[in-house]
DNA sequence: ATACATGTTGGAGC
DNA sequence: GGCTCCAACATGTA
């Protein structure tokens, strides 16, 4: 379920409920339910993983990690996390944490470090790479603070997008690589966005999960790396180590 | 059927 | 106090 632009087409998913008022909440969540009874939903956002409905008073925000699910006028048999229920229509989420926000969402995130968002600034994310340059690129990829939505999908396909090795340093990479890296970072979520809408983001992997490069046709490389030792796939051919 | 996976956190231990 | 590491969460799939 995660990674920035699944989160977008629930998003997307959940528009029709925009302006409409929450009649009943259930759910096995402990966050307090009562109070966002009568509330209406004022808009629906997101900051990388993190979706965000905005109602009244408060904003709830859902993050899916690795097994959430949601589903739309629908339930399935698994214990339910949280619904909200309409006068027409309801939305069940599952496995998911769920949180309040109190404070303006301006003050809590920074929209331009989400690489989905419009605001998206590539100047920023420079920057912050300038100030970890000891920082192996497989993890500063995955840093919501820099890439806000990336996840371990993306940095794959990114780094070999690149022609760049997961276990390069920052500091280490020329100029025009460490544009490339921030280029593609967006890029990519854009194409995964777009590939996932038609139920067509598999069979466009190139190095995910994938055995044989398709650029040299060399074997893949599999290894955990990184300081959350996430599954990395790569080719040692065509993707460049800079130590 | 056993292991592993698109992720993050909170607390233990140093 | 602050840093790092790892258990815990929890379900669908191969």
């Amino acid at each position: 379920m995660p990674e920035g632009p699944s989160i977008q087409l629930v998003k997307e998913n959940l528009l029709p409920f925009v302006g409409k008022k929450i009649i009943a909440a259930g759910g096995n969540s402990k966050i307090g339910k009562d109070r966002i009874i009568n509330q209406k939903i004022q808009s629906i956002q997101s900051w990388g993983k993190h979706l965000l409905i905005c109602l009244d008073s408060v904003t709830l925000r859902i993050h899916f990690l690795m097994f959430g699910t949601y589903l739309i006028n629908e339930r399935k048999s698994t214990p339910l996390r949280l619904s909200l229920r309409f006068k027409k229509g309801e939305v069940n989420f599952y496995t998911c944490s769920v949180q309040y926000i109190e404070e303006p969402l301006q003050e809590v995130y920074d929209f331009s470090a989400d690489v989905l968002n419009d605001s998206w600034d590539p100047r920023k994310a420079r920057q912050k790479l300038k100030k970890i340059p000891e920082t192996k690129v497989c993890d500063a990829l995955l840093d919501q603070q820099t890439f806000s939505g990336v996840g371990n999908i993306i940095k794959n396909e990114v780094l070999f997008r690149i022609k760049v090795h997961p276990e390069s340093r920052i500091g280490k990479l020329p100029p025009r690589l460490i544009s490339a890296l921030i280029k593609e970072a967006r890029n990519y979520s854009l194409d995964f966005l777009k590939w996932k809408r038609n139920f067509a983001l598999k069979k466009h992997y190139l190095v995910y999960t994938k055995k044989i490069c398709p650029r040299d046709k060399d074997h893949i490389h599999k290894e955990y790396l990184g300081i959350t030792k996430r599954r990395t796939f790569f080719c040692n051919t065509c993707q460049v180590l800079y130590p």
